[in-house]
DNA sequence: TTTAGGG
DNA sequence: CCCTAAA
């Protein structure tokens, strides 16, 4: 019995989530029969099967948290889906939402000594500037609660293009 | 679908 | 990496 399938020419909505083709979640069809009010669907129980499998670990290498540092120092951090697209080679197994949290442990191993950190050394010009974009996020996150500036309609931390101006 | 954070 | 509430 085939339990998880793996579908390669489904019409189903393709996520960016899709685990290397393994293909994922499904879109349950409720029949609105009872259309309009609030009805709580039971939906099938995902019981022991289809349970998705966990991607295997990928670290990035030196070359790709480079391009992941040198795209944030452009963009930002509001804007993974950009980063991604700026960074990394569509067909790149790292998602934005991969590359938010590779940004969460750069900040995190910039942070801690260069003795607990493991895997292949970032370099620490990376780090640096890894550091420098926090702190300036930490600063403009404090002169907006000091009332010193206000940009709370924006974005939060987002950078623009000194030319086009576009975020 | 993307953002944003906790798990 | 995963899960997912919110937007």
């Amino acid at each position: 019995m085939t339990i998880s399938r793996n579908i390669t020419e489904s019409d189903h909505e393709m996520s960016v989530d899709d685990r290397s083709g393994l293909v994922s979640r499904e879109l349950l069809t409720v029949p609105d029969s009872n259309a309009g009010e609030l009805e709580v669907v039971p939906m099938r129980k995902p019981k022991g099967a289809e349970v998705a499998q966990r991607r295997i670990r990928r670290p990035f290498s030196v070359s790709e948290v480079e391009a992941l540092v040198k795209a944030v120092e452009k963009l930002g951090t509001g804007r993974w889906r950009d980063v991604k697209l700026h960074a990394f080679d569509d067909p790149k197994p790292q998602t934005y939402v991969d590359l938010k949290d590779k940004w969460k442990t750069l900040v995190h191993t910039a942070r801690i000594s260069p003795q607990q950190r493991r895997g292949e050394p970032v370099p620490h010009e990376l780090l640096d500037l890894v550091m420098a974009d926090e702190q300036e996020k930490d600063l403009v996150e404090m002169l907006q609660e000091n009332h010193l500036i206000d940009i709370s309609k924006y974005a939060n931390y987002v950078k623009f293009c000194p030319q086009c101006g576009c975020p």
